[in-house]
DNA sequence: CGCATCCGATACGTCTATGCATCTGATACG
DNA sequence: CGTATCAGATGCATAGACGTATCGGATGCG
């Protein structure tokens, strides 16, 4: 641990971050420049160079703190005692407002891991956690319902998971004509019978 | 018609939109610049300004392109008479080389129509069009095989969409953990099955 | 309370993309 | 075959983002 300061670096850092979700989600990641995300942040460009090297690295880390944090929830989630079936398809279904930045955040990050093998293992790295713990609790909500699985969980979580992301696609271009969790709601449920078998 | 040239400039626009499909594909749309694109069709960046009005509209051109040939494909396949659920799913599960670059330009065209209502506008039409050709396609085989749908087959319809584009995801940053077209294999059969009833 | 250290601000130079204004050469028509 | 017109090339001026090098001020410790 250094000597120094140890309070100011850390909130200046978590500013950036939140500043850097805004503007990304606004703007997109090439087209939001590092002086509007210091001066959204209350800062200039030089406690940018002080905390990161690139705009590239501060993507990087907002994902990776999201990532982090979305996983955390999915964990706890999974592993609260009293969780059912529909607690889970819920949880899937329920979208909160402060979404919209983070999936147009992620769905770009995503796009640039097509693009770039170093980035992909980052994000396969993630997803891979991320499904893990939902193939987990499905599997544990279904035993508990008395079903078991007829397919792959880990597949079958993979399809939760683009029924998720496609959904919140179309939900965002017109919120109108499809709210977020709408297809979730009414296709989860019978999508889970329909891959698992009494008993 | 105008007296001039005829011949020339839709050779010329047609090259500069294949280049910048693959420009788009590979760096981004704001990456990209106009220059490397018109250098990579062969012109300068005279041609573009005669050609468009900024990156953008040319962006649109792009995008209208690939909308109306894929719907005249969609509209194709679906009016052709001998088409089974069996070949409907293929026709979703077979996914071409060239869809990756595609995949890539469309995402970032959904991820800009969510910030920008025009875009969305132009989005959610194109979409509308494709969503009712496969619900008509989808009912269509249906009924001929004897099922009839226990949901409204436009939410359905935007099922299909959803799993297909997030699986598409999956697959290009991930190709060799999930092949294109696995989910979509895997899975539809039997959501067909679980969202219709026989007769 | 004074001081060393580190954080963030300021100022500068550089580079790249853009858009326009002008020019040249190709095309279609008389 | 000559010519008017238009597509596309060339050159330049501008703007904005980036990165660094240096400076000032706040912080925590002795």
């Amino acid at each position: 641990m250094p000597k120094g300061v140890t309070k100011r670096r850390p909130r200046t850092r978590a500013a950036l971050l939140q500043a850097a979700l805004e503007c990304f989600a606004e703007q997109g990641f090439r087209a939001a420049s590092i002086e509007q995300i210091c001066e959204s942040a209350g800062y200039t460009r030089g406690a940018f160079y002080s905390n990161f090297n690139s705009k590239e690295e501060l993507f990087l880390a907002l994902f990776d703190a999201h990532s982090e944090q979305l996983l955390d929830r999915m964990t706890t989630l999974i592993d609260s005692t009293e969780l059912t079936l529909q607690g889970l398809v819920d949880a899937l279904a329920d979208i909160e407002p402060a979404e919209r930045d983070w999936y147009l955040v992620t769905t770009e990050f995503t796009l640039h891991a097509i693009r770039d093998p170093q980035a992909a293992a980052a994000l396969a790295q993630h997803d891979a956690q991320l499904r893990a713990a939902l193939a987990r609790g499905l599997t544990h909500c279904l035993t508990r319902a008395g079903r078991t699985l007829t397919v792959d969980a880990d597949e079958l979580a993979r399809l939760l998971i683009a029924v998720r992301e496609g959904g919140l696609a179309q939900s965002y271009v017109e919120p109108e004509q499809l709210p977020p969790g709408q297809l979730e709601r009414r296709f989860l449920p019978g999508v889970l019978t329909a891959f698992t078998t009494e008993g």
